[in-house]
DNA sequence: CCGTAATTTAGATAATTATCTAAATATTTG
DNA sequence: CAAATATTTAGATAATTATCTAAATTACGG
């Protein structure tokens, strides 16, 4: 459950992996028209793209020889969730940590 | 205006630091309490205070020979619009981006 | 002022990661 | 099946970063 949460933060850090989403919020796109869109080489952005997959900020599907990247929808939800667990205050669900630490 | 976001994504990119938030949401306290909830040594804790501080989420006062750690509050409304931007469809301060890679 | 306590800064090191080129895999089409 | 196209995987390298120890800074109390 942490480590969902790691991979999300860790996936947004990233300003081209961010930029990926932004491109997809207007639609799904195959990786090689994503590909068009970005100065880096195709290698290189399907390592974003599967630290996106990992993170499941984007799904995939097989369409003939392309593959389709598109946002996971219910992703704007979760991230809020993410964000009332850090900020919030005092859920109950909440742990102390002292020599735990989280790495 | 992109660099305080990619401080802030950075910043919450570290495990430790979303801890570091987390503790600091029930109240403030200096440097050394906080690091006595840490198991590594204050010089690391204090390069992550550096790197929330620069982001902003955090905010420094001193009092005496402490250093006081507080969360800024108005982060989490900021951290919303960070999200709209991001998963939000289509605003109109949008840019397209073709080759100039956001790094 | 001097000594002590709290915190940060400097400098070094090890781990992580973003990127590249080259090669491998998968899919369609002739 | 062979050739062409799309995408990913492997392996290497350079940059970034989390951490440490040691030293510097800042403030207080006698």
């Amino acid at each position: 459950m942490a480590a969902r949460q790691q991979s999300i933060f860790k996936a947004l850090a990233d300003p081209t992996r961010r930029s990926i989403i932004r491109t997809l919020r207007k639609g799904s796109l195959t990786a090689g028209e994503l590909a068009e869109q970005f100065p880096i080489t195709r290698a290189s952005l399907s390592h974003h793209f599967a630290i996106l997959k990992a993170a499941d900020l984007v799904r995939t599907e097989r369409r003939g020889q392309h593959i389709v990247y598109s946002l996971n929808a219910t992703v704007m939800e979760e991230m809020m969730a993410l964000l009332m667990d850090l900020f919030a205050p005092e859920t109950a669900g909440d742990k102390k940590q002292k020599g735990g630490g989280a790495r």
